[in-house]
DNA sequence: AATCTCTTTTTGTGATCACATTTTCAGAAA
DNA sequence: TTTCTGAAAATGTGATCACAAAAAGAGATT
């Protein structure tokens, strides 16, 4: 596998958001063998999940299409994928934009992922080796140097990176894609809270979680991932929510 | 909207298993004005979601096309949006599959399905009117109606319409995408059981069900689900499982 | 009969083009 | 200044084609 580099994807957007400045979408290499279709859907997914795009954003294939240095047909078939998970939305007029997020809806995708994730980790608990648990407590060590670093997007990766090892523990991982779909439409109110919170802290949860899995305790991992989500994100109440939307239009 | 007839859409199958006979797609409306590609995952999606292809069935985009009376690209990018919702599987030599089952991941299958339909009934009891509930109370007596016709796949669709009337009455039903994600990757194993199962029952935890949400009591509401689930497909135990694929193969 | 090899066919991929719809925008009219 | 109108540009859609990889099949060899 080699892995090629790549330059910093500027992606225009259309013209009625001109005003804003073209957004930077996080490098990712792309191993040869992938791909064009795949590259495009991965690159753009990893974006919206780390919150490059506002909601609102209408992006089109043709202008992805040049940013990726391809032509439309693999573009549209990520683009299309990336809405069957709702990271995407085509409305009626046949433009593509990112979802908008209301409170209410906000409050259901949390409430939604409290379900999901406590439900995933409750399931992958006896799956997990001693070396995975301690893997998982090296992740969490990570998103407090990121976090130190400065660096919100790295930290905000480590942390996704610490939920998904202990789901994908399962074998049979089917959560997993539905708990990715929730992130995704989390992403853009996600970029938005970044920008304006200065200060990222971390929600102390984990530890309680690697604990609760070195006890093999399902219904303590089950809780102290539900809490981690609660206090985190899960922490905005509609009145933030509100705000950061106004902020952000 | 004009909706146009079809005529039964007849699938041939990938060479590998040409033994097996053609399956014929349920029919289904084409309205005007929508797109070749919404066309065909519209058609493929409730095909897969109602048992229409076993599992390792393996389907090309040409032969699609063909049936379809298209080209491979809007095809191409139905299947694309199929894969990203579980439904289908693009292997590592790009032969496009109906995913395999394993008793343990219908194991798992079964009890997202309990984790997160029972949370999503929950988040609609409130949004649910008198008017609604008396439209599901009819639901559930066509689900027997056709059961007494001896339809099966009428009885399976009106026992999905009988759910997603419930979770859809949340006004931001997030949850529903993903519980359908989950219905399409039972769909095949959903499609021998019919075939090997003689007599339909309905389990009777819908009336329960009923009963709860006129009541709006919550927690009654999602255990009369979960319990609908459990005792429905999610009472068939590894064995039978396990017997059933060995059926099929 | 089973295995290997080489040719033929099938299949997925992605670029391109024509078409219809939508959007944009300049200029006229109120 | 605002609103309306029509031409020009941009955009999504879907069919087609060339290419490379994979699968299938025929024939020879063991």
């Amino acid at each position: 596998m080699v892995f090629l580099p790549h330059p910093p994807l500027i992606v225009s957007q259309a013209k009625g958001h001109a005003h804003l400045k073209p957004l930077a979408l996080p490098p990712l290499g792309r191993p040869d063998g992938m791909t064009t279709h795949d590259y495009a859907f991965n690159r753009l997914r990893q974006a919206i999940m780390v919150g490059a795009f506002r909601p609102g954003t209408s992006v089109t294939i043709r202008g992805l299409a040049e940013a990726l240095e391809s032509s439309p047909t693999p573009v549209r078939e990520a683009l299309r994928q990336l809405t069957s998970i709702g990271a995407l939305q085509f409305l009626e007029n046949r433009r593509i934009v990112v979802p908008h997020i209301t409170p209410a809806r906000f409050e259901e995708l949390i409430s939604l992922r409290i379900a999901l994730e406590s439900h995933a980790a409750r399931r992958a608990v006896a799956h997990l080796s001693e070396r995975q648990i301690e893997q998982i407590a090296a992740i969490d060590d990570s998103i407090e140097t990121e976090i130190r670093n400065g660096d919100k997007v790295a930290a905000l990766i480590a942390n996704q990176a610490f939920h998904r090892m202990i789901y994908t523990a399962n074998p049979d991982p089917v959560a997993m894609p539905l708990v990715e779909s929730v992130w995704l439409q989390l992403g853009p109110i996600l970029g938005i809270a970044m920008e304006h919170v200065t200060e990222l802290y971390v929600v102390d949860r984990h530890r309680e979680a690697i604990e609760a899995l070195r006890r093999r305790d399902e219904d303590a991992v089950a809780e102290a991932i539900a809490a981690d989500i609660r206090e985190g994100i899960g922490g905005f109440d509609r009145q933030a929510v509100a705000h950061l939307l106004r902020l952000a239009a």
